[in-house]
DNA sequence: GCACAAAATTTAAACGATTAACTTGTGAAA
DNA sequence: TTTCACAAGTTAATCGTTTAAATTTTGTGC
């Protein structure tokens, strides 16, 4: 491999001179002698050695990711984001997946990630990333936890797909309210009275922020908010066939439902299908996710797709720009969701003016939004 | 952070020392002193500068990871098992994807992975893992292509889920030929007489071999091998569905059908229903992934899983006992599936003895095997 | 032609590890 | 007592960059 020195004497300047030019530090380098160091340059095929960089500098193309479990499609797709921003932007990225899911994470009442054995894995692997000359992290989680305050360090730090309360962090998630509120809004548009909800868990974040959402939207309309409509899964299809009988049992049944993701919903279309019921007629159905099983159930489950690549995408680009000079930018993000309609219910969008307009009214983490 | 030279000092000793200790060069230093140097070490918090090492001695505990779409689940699980080895032995993963998906990649005659464009992106990762100081690669394919002589690198190379004809490769595969034959001889012992067969394109490998699996287990038990039985698909439900259509127009129609992945599969499973045939009794249907919609279809699709995350565990396995000292390893391992029984066929494993006992005699790759 | 500022380039010291080569100390054999 | 081998440590060069500081070159006004 061709190092500096080489290109250097090839181009008749010294190692300095190579380097200025490489980096682009304009003002140091005349024209006349850059264009020969980047024709000696190319001419050797030089490629900068990065650990000899970041050893000098602790400055680095590199980007450190923390992932809760690279097996989720989560996951998944917003590295696959993160990965597709970093190789325009010409930066590496080293993965340290945390594996959540392979461990023991979440029992009701003790969860995984605020235990000191987990607070340590991801120390250990920001430390290390340190070492390798990481010029900065993201985590990316799989959207359940408030982690604020769970990690620390003096590397510029964006949360992909993670919630945390503190106003200093920068954090990249989908408006996962705003998207709630407009699908309850549609299921009313279409006359739909008693609308069910299947939540995530208690204590889950975006579960709580979608039941902000569809309280919101009955809100608006002044329908119903009777809690008996509301029921809590754990985001398995099973958990969603008993949410799902439950709602189905009350003396005035549900005329559509609005589940927290799509294996839940799944597992209510089993029961209603048992009951004989017609689904997106006697009752309309949506999912949130969109995954691919969405297209084969029968009927096909319309759902709410979530951006993740974009999400992963943005967060690569906020943590460029912040490592890459004091550029500011902006804290929080939430992209929009977009709502995939399918049999299980027709969607048809609302007139303009009145979508989401006063998501902020209901939303009590509001005050979070820099 | 506290460097070499920092426990050197607390230990009074030089830092030379310390690197021994680190390094466990126990002939070099007593175990006196060793003793104190670990404990100043520990005191300290020493992390070793990965940057630092890779520069001076070219040697680091980075295994670059070329893979072709991280958002497939055969990439993302054996990045998961690659994950799970590395981090057991405290090594760190570069990932460098190539998006394959995201471009126009295979448009019947041309294949994106043999154009220079390809070859070029893939040699320009390799160098980039060098000059981070990565010490191996693992190159994880999506299965489809033979990548013979494709890469060029003095690192230690290991291909997970990916096929090389060189017999110098290292390379970690599933035994598709032989569940192949497995479950074909399955739906014989059951009296099945004609097996369809809905293959992968003609020119993906492990179609191929899949392929000579069922040819065997046909010719042992001296069945029919009509080519009419044989339909070739994209992977996709669509061609599935085509694929089924067909068979089930001969004049003879199969009475158990061999889908080469699940998806197919799914599309061939519409296309019974529509014609009322009972699945399961009148045509049974096996699938190949195990991918979780297998278990959210109706009937039930039985199919064959592949050890994923094994196969990154073990390809990472071999890749750091190639690069820790000349340690042999077997060149080829291909790990066994396991056929999931559902309701689409009810699976009964053979009889010990007969189990794929002639794997060999009809596949015409078996030399390459090291 | 001179003084002096500004621009262009070079020099050389880091960064934190590894390791060949060298020094010192100890004990056994001659 | 001398000699030599060996074990236990140390010294210092090195990997390929970056960058502050020093140096040289160029340009400008008088």
């Amino acid at each position: 491999m061709a190092t500096l020195k080489d290109v250097a004497e090839r181009a008749g300047v010294s190692t300095a001179t190579v380097s200025y030019v490489m980096n682009n530090k304009e003002n140091k380098v005349s024209e006349t002698v850059a264009q020969k160091v980047r024709r000696a340059a190319r001419e050797l095929g030089y490629q900068p050695n990065i650990a000899a960089r970041a050893l000098r500098s602790s400055r680095s193309n590199i980007i450190g990711i923390v992932s809760e479990d690279i097996s989720t499609f989560q996951v998944n797709n917003i590295v696959q984001g993160i990965n597709q921003a970093a190789d325009r932007e010409n930066y590496q990225i080293l993965l340290g997946d945390l594996n959540l899911c392979g461990k023991i994470w979440h029992d009701g009442r003790q969860d995984y990630s605020l235990t000191m054995n987990y607070r340590k894995e991801v120390r250990d692997k920001i430390e290390i990333f340190r070492t390798v000359g990481a010029c900065g992290i993201i985590y990316v989680g799989m959207h359940d936890r408030d982690i604020t305050g769970l990690i620390r360090t003096d590397m510029p730090l964006v949360y992909a797909y993670s919630y945390t309360k503190n106003p200093g962090d920068y954090m990249v998630n989908n408006d996962n309210q705003r998207v709630a509120t407009q699908a309850v809004e549609a299921m009313l548009r279409q006359g739909r009275k008693r609308i069910g909800l299947i939540s995530g868990p208690v204590e889950s974040v975006p579960a709580y922020k979608r039941l902000m959402g569809y309280q919101t939207a009955l809100m608006e309309a002044g329908a119903a908010m009777d809690p008996a409509l509301i029921e809590y899964g754990d985001w398995s299809p099973y958990s969603g066939e008993k949410a799902c009988r439950r709602l189905m049992a009350l003396e005035e049944r549900p005329d559509a439902l609005f589940c927290m993701n799509d294996w839940m919903a799944v597992g209510a279309m089993k029961v209603l299908k048992e009951m004989g019921i017609a689904i997106g007629e006697e009752i309309v159905l949506i999912g949130f996710d969109d995954i691919e099983l969405c297209d084969y159930v029968e009927p096909a489950l319309t759902s709410i797709s979530i951006p993740l690549v974009e999400i992963g995408r943005l967060a690569a680009e906020k943590l460029i720009r912040l490592t890459a000079g004091g550029q500011e930018c902006r804290h929080r993000e939430e992209l929009p969701c977009q709502i995939i309609g399918r049999e299980t219910f027709v969607y048809e969008s609302a007139p303009e003016k009145e979508i989401g307009k006063s998501v902020k009214t209901v939303d009590k983490t509001a005050e979070m939004s820099a």
